[in-house]
DNA sequence: GTCAACACTTATGTTTACAAATTCGTTGAC
DNA sequence: GTCAACGAATTTGTAAACATAAGTGTTGAC
């Protein structure tokens, strides 16, 4: 290897620089990360906003959010993943249909999943600290049914079960459940506003908030699997209703 | 608006062909599609063939599977989303480290999960189906463990969780499963051929298959779970040694 | 020896252009 | 009216080019 040529000196003057012409459009990094794209998505395909069934097209999307394309494509990968969308090549991405089979693979889910949240919620909490939710249900949640506010015990509820997912600390099991939920959201919804279902799974959750108040995480457990298997009982029976 | 011209004929002879003049690499679609390429890779970090913490270039990785890098950066998502890498921005994507306290979030899964497994599996099979697993565990897998011949050993237990998987029948909890399996194959792997081990486990499963033989689903799910709990107590004490 | 500054190299993120595939609208035959 | 053929329009998939950010190696100061 030859010798280096002697050193340069740090002192030499900067050479000139000379502005290179701007090539429109590449500018900085966009501000907008992959996954801030994909999260809307996810909500929008959630709440049924981009209907089953419907096309996502790359430049359509590109514009709105004003991203490039090859990050829209980026972001319809993931959705992929998920289980939200599928490609079909040369063709395009379509919102997936859940037929009713998948309704039912994700309820057993749901059960063993919600309970085990439930059982670590109940072990990482004071028993006490649950209290609030169970006063909660036995009364205002009650008068609720009665008047026909489901909107609002709809929000409550979601409220429990996303309290329950946060007090479970683990964030696995968190995501898998934002996993399936984004693909039943609509449909849980659809469950609870079932004729009587509301006061069912009321008097069903506030049992299962008692073991919690008794520090019984197996009970909590056992009784929050039985609540998710009484709902998909009742999407059984009302099947034809609600897809 | 205005009415067209008269109608042109069918039977005018085709415009003559002038080849339009090649674009270097602009051809076919490719044959590959991503689906592919993210299955190989996830098959590649679940083996640690690509160790954890290891980087993955773009242009590498494009050129293995002669494909563009855009289609690259599409499967890159797809593994961000199974949260089988971690993509940081401007310096590429790295294979996820498994830390401590994930692998114990992803024993409490796999214990619900596959206890959920054995259940349905339980339920949709008939009782004498599973006898020949069972007799594979009560001898042939003892001799193993006996003989030391870990190696086999794993081959068949690995067997008997697909069979489960696969008589579960439930693609939703299958895909999870797969989720979370391939992070932590090569730990699964770790634990079986601790000191003593082996034989538990197969003992677990003997007592799990014969529950399945009877045809008592919930039973074959409560001992199923038991298993992965002893599974993540082997962990526990012996973490030091294993990650 | 360490460390900071700097230049150069490399990799990632984006844009542009274009080929290929698909979709859509029109037209003519029946 | 339906239906097939065809051309035009549109969308998807890819390659190349380029801007930007980060990584790496060298050099000089201490």
């Amino acid at each position: 290897m030859p010798a280096k040529p002697a050193s340069r000196t740090r002192s030499r003057p900067p050479a000139p620089r000379r502005p290179a012409p701007a090539r429109p459009g590449a500018g900085p990094r966009g501000s907008k990360g992959a996954h801030d794209i994909v999260e809307k998505l996810r909500v929008r395909i959630a709440q049924q906003q981009i209907a089953p069934g419907a096309k996502l097209r790359e430049t359509d999307l590109a514009a709105e959010f004003k991203v490039s394309r090859a990050r829209i494509r980026e972001a319809i990968a993931s959705l992929e993943s998920r289980g939200l969308v599928q490609r079909i090549p040369n063709r395009g991405a379509v919102v997936m249909r859940l037929d009713l089979s998948q309704v039912f693979y994700i309820y057993d889910l749901r059960e063993v999943l919600e309970g085990l949240a439930a059982r670590l919620a109940t072990q990482n909490e004071p028993p006490e600290s649950w209290r609030e939710d169970l006063d909660r249900h036995r009364g205002p949640m009650k008068a609720l049914v009665e008047r026909g506010d489901l909107d609002e015990y709809i929000e409550h509820y979601e409220q429990l079960r996303r309290r329950l997912i946060e007090a479970a600390r683990n964030p696995v099991l968190a995501e898998m459940l934002d996993t399936i939920y984004e693909k039943t959201q609509v449909l849980i919804r659809r469950i609870i506003i079932l004729p009587g279902r509301a006061e069912v799974g009321r008097q069903q959750h506030v049992a299962m908030l008692e073991a919690m108040c008794r520090g019984d995480a197996e009970e909590a457990e056992r009784l929050r699997r039985a609540s998710l298997r009484s709902a998909k009982s009742a999407l059984e029976r009302y099947q034809r209703y609600i897809l």
